[in-house]
DNA sequence: ACGGACATGTAATAAGTTACATGATTAT
DNA sequence: ATAATCATGTAACTTATTACATGTCCGT
């Protein structure tokens, strides 16, 4: 069985005990929404992959239609095999990156705007991982991946304040 | 006509002149490889639906079924337009952040193995980069994204630096 | 003659996003 | 009563990856 890194983002919160798909939502948000994206249709399609494979078993339905999920032997073993393959490198997508390898297509001073508005979203970025500083002080699991958040967004600030002006303006 | 960002920088590309599909998949590993992956197919697939969209127009065939794109005039306003609306956001998608925030699901020291070895490929990764930088010296737009490689990088291998002994074993 | 680079594409699948449909329960 | 939240899911589409099929031309 080889998972995705979705899924067994998904297997990993289960160790918590059962939880529904809305449950593993609001978690997967709050646990790893910063770095990792994800949306409730992939959390169904996943958690009905998840069950077909085995991996877990719905419980006794609840109120409401809830159908928690709850981690089985095998869905427990596969989350330990997915961390023991080695995960996937890094990929950064940032199509602002693309717009300034096309730089030279364009007009001087065109990306300048654009690189501006970008800066500022990366301040709000920074300003808000540090804000989130204090609520992770009792987990560092959780402190190590703000720390790499916060790392990243003062590398991306220094790029910009690096930038020559022949670029950003 | 709204335009992925891979479609974009084919278009991009095309602003030097005519260029097949092969030749295009050349220049975007070369060009915006480092931080922009893409795959011989999504190539095709986008110089096909390009051509429909009448932003690139198929020249004369040459050799070996040689087939070369040219940019349209709507094609050059296409890609300007791309530009101004802003591009989205970075996007960074990273199993390995997974893995640490999952961490307490895991028997202590089991990271360790892969953080170190994750280390390596950075370590690497920024001697590359690094190696790369001459290369680049007369092209400012090449030079930024190259830089903006170099920082994140660096700050990626802080980050691990910084990992506490509980996590990186 | 033949291996390697050139060159185009299809097929199958996976992964991700957006929008929509449906309904239950809780709080005001 | 009614709005907000909880809760599950489908549909349609886009983007991305891997593998495969097919054939050409160049250098040695």
């Amino acid at each position: 069985m080889d998972l995705n890194a979705t899924a067994a983002s998904l297997l990993g919160f289960l160790h918590d005990g059962p939880m529904s798909g809305w449950d593993l939502m609001a978690t997967a948000r709050a646990r790893i929404g910063n770095f990792w994206s994800l949306t409730q249709s992939q959390v169904y399609r996943e958690l009905a992959a998840l069950q077909r494979a085995g991996l877990v078993s719905a419980g006794t339905p609840g109120a409401r239609e809830r159908r928690p999920y709850e981690l089985t032997p095998a869905g427990r073993q596969a989350f330990a095999e997915w961390l023991s393959r080695d995960p996937g490198d890094a990929q950064i997508r940032y199509p602002l990156l693309l717009a300034i390898a096309l730089g030279r297509y364009l007009a001087p001073g065109q990306l300048a705007a654009v690189i501006a508005e970008h800066r500022q979203r990366h301040e709000q970025q920074l300003a808000s991982y540090l804000a989130a500083r204090e609520s992770v002080a009792g987990d560092p699991y959780a402190a190590a991946t703000l720390d790499f958040g916060i790392r990243h967004e003062t590398a991306v600030l220094d790029w910009f304040a690096a930038l020559p002006a022949q670029i950003s303006g």
